[in-house]
DNA sequence: CTGTATCCTTGGAGATACTG
DNA sequence: CAGTATCTCCAAGGATACAG
């Protein structure tokens, strides 16, 4: 059964297309795979897992598949034993490249003013609890 | 106790600082509260409630916390009672609208293209678990 | 109103062993 | 080699009630 869905894109409600696509590319792996096969190359499912750090077999099937079903990847299978099969972007998947790679670039571009954020944020808050215990104190 | 950081940016390493801040603007709700305040526009607590449907207070409090944290957004808190609270996004944040409105808009652009693969993908799963169905019975 | 604290549930994800 | 199946477990997340 279906979800009604509507035509006008608001990513703002649950059951809007473009937000249901954009979770399935906004996931930690994703972005990952996308960059690995970036510049048209073909990979192997043992590959990805020795290249990719942190991922385990099954989030690599499931990302790998759900990814195939989208159309952003295609796994041509070689029926040879043992079995070989390769995986690559197709032409919808490449447009993607792009996007992701402005995105990480943000990521590293501004990594700096990330950290300094999080440090004073911390700091503020490290702060801001001492200065709540010391009132405490005072007050008995 | 810091995990040991690495100095060039190398996304398929899990200690990669890039990959960690990729991941915290990756997730299902940042995007939304990044659009949400997208035009320079000011928000209070309730309102991304109302306005972001299927996010619970939990979820965000916690994302906005976090982008609070990283520097992407500012709160305003107003000493009145009952208090109200507004959110904004920083400088900082504001230089993730544009990455992020392009990968919303892949997602707009390339709906049709990834519809269409996944109907074709659960249409060959489909018939290929019919024919392996059709097989066992013909060896019965 | 804006949250936080608590409880509770579920399913996401790892590890391992197994199969074609 | 490339997965899948099974088991297990932890923690992400929802619901609710409460606090400032």
């Amino acid at each position: 059964m279906e979800t009604k869905q509507q035509t006008q894109p608001d990513l703002f409600r649950a059951n809007c297309l473009s937000r249901q696509v954009l979770e399935l590319i906004a996931d930690q792996w994703t972005p990952l795979i996308i960059y690995a096969l970036e510049a048209g190359t073909t990979m192997r499912f043992g590959e990805f897992l020795k290249r990719i750090e942190g991922i385990s077999r099954k989030m690599l099937a499931q990302t790998l598949r759900e990814m195939e079903r989208n159309g952003l990847v295609r796994r041509v299978v070689y029926p040879v034993v043992p079995p070989v099969v390769e995986y690559s972007l197709t032409p919808l998947g490449k447009t993607l490249v792009e996007p992701m790679k402005a995105l990480s670039a943000w990521a590293y571009g501004h990594l700096p003013e990330v950290a300094q954020a999080r440090e004073e944020y911390d700091q503020r808050v490290h702060t801001q609890i001492q200065d709540e215990v010391a009132t405490l104190v005072q007050q008995r």
